[in-house]
DNA sequence: CCGAATCCGGCATGATACTG
DNA sequence: CAGTATCATGCCGGATTCGG
């Protein structure tokens, strides 16, 4: 909070102190993901107003949850990265975004969309563990976009761009069929069969993938 | 939100329309120990205003996170009670608060305590599963307050007042002590032997009591 | 061009008074 | 007791401007 205190002696409150403000959740969302510089930020968050934008990655900074890091050699630039206490926030907005997408308002096609964000809402429909459940890395070509979801030591890693490492399984789509997807208005082994989804390379994976990730073959 | 909402297909983003604006999450917190009247609520937010607590209240209603409801006969008068949409976010907010704890500003004699959430800082120092791994009820009497924590089928409960059932260790102490432990300014089996926590009825379970809930003896 | 700081209108917030 | 009405304050959002 803007040096604005709930004055209270709880946990929750202790947090909210901190990550209370508008915007706040949603920078740490982003460097999530990686290390992002400050234009990055701004561009993935519209409407947010470079002063507050400023504003919140200082407050996050001397909380102690970023810090200012320079990019490895291929772009030497500045930008923000997680510090280990912004890290163990993670599991924390992930259990938040699977109860918002479960409770909130459903995904609109008028809204601002990017893939990581439905990739996290297709593994949030079923459950947190079903990147583990499929036990391999999914990689996502969705319009012009990818990025790939996969187990990681902490959890899962969901990033965009491709993977470093040799998928599981490649899937290509469109942003109109993962919404729908992910809504529930249509069903993931349809959209395989309709071909609205497809496999790139190998498809041995793809029951393997159904299974884990649909929600009428669970239990 | 106010009916301002950020506008993107993510699942964060989408809980944050609903829970982001101030004071919600923690009017989400004092429902989740129990039905509350208004001015029960109103009385545990020091500074939130009658006119942002009907709004905020007003507004979880129409998310369908509570309801209002009838007290059981003794006291049959209305209240807000959570739904079942709100009852999932509890181990969100339990989570969230062991981050705050963790990482944000050390509790303060200065600002406004209750017992239950220097308990829930007792457990979130340890770990979340503190309270299942002593495996009973802990009734805790402090000042003139009491309250209780135990496990449940969900999870873990946390109450004020006196617990149901025969609690499995019974302590006694005072704010500022209970402070300190939380704060780890002093060492809980330290606390026990000094006599600042003092042990109600059988002590026979003090042993196992510190095993599960000091840092010490953890791995 | 990137990373902010500044300025200002509008709206959420916070405190009090007031009413069913 | 449970809110509603009202108003001052200050944060938020958007555009512009400035320094590196």
């Amino acid at each position: 909070m803007n040096n604005r205190t709930y004055g209270q002696n709880c946990g929750l409150a202790r947090a909210l102190d901190i990550l209370g403000d508008r915007w706040t959740l949603l920078v740490l969302r982003d460097l999530g993901m990686g290390p992002r510089r400050y234009k990055d930020l701004a561009a993935g968050l519209p409407g947010i107003g470079t002063n507050l934008l400023a504003s919140r990655l200082k407050g996050l900074e001397e909380a102690g949850l970023i810090e200012r890091t320079v990019l490895p050699p291929p772009a030497p630039v500045a930008a923000y990265a997680l510090t280990s206490a912004g890290e163990e926030l993670r599991p924390v907005l992930g259990q938040l975004a699977a109860w918002g997408f479960r409770h909130g308002a459903p995904f609109d096609a008028e809204d601002m969309t990017r893939l990581e964000w439905l990739i996290q809402g297709l593994f949030a429909r079923i459950a947190p563990e079903a990147a583990d459940r499929f036990g391999g890395v999914v990689q996502f070509s969705v319009g012009g976009e990818s990025a790939w979801i996969g187990p990681a030591a902490d959890g899962v890693r969901l990033r965009p761009g491709q993977a470093p490492t040799l998928p599981k399984i490649s899937l290509n789509t469109d942003v109109p069929t993962l919404l729908a997807v992910v809504n529930n208005d249509i069903d993931l082994a349809d959209a395989f069969e309709s071909g609205a989804i497809t496999v790139e390379g190998n498809d041995g994976e793809l029951e393997s993938f159904i299974s884990a990730f649909s929600p009428a073959r669970i239990g």
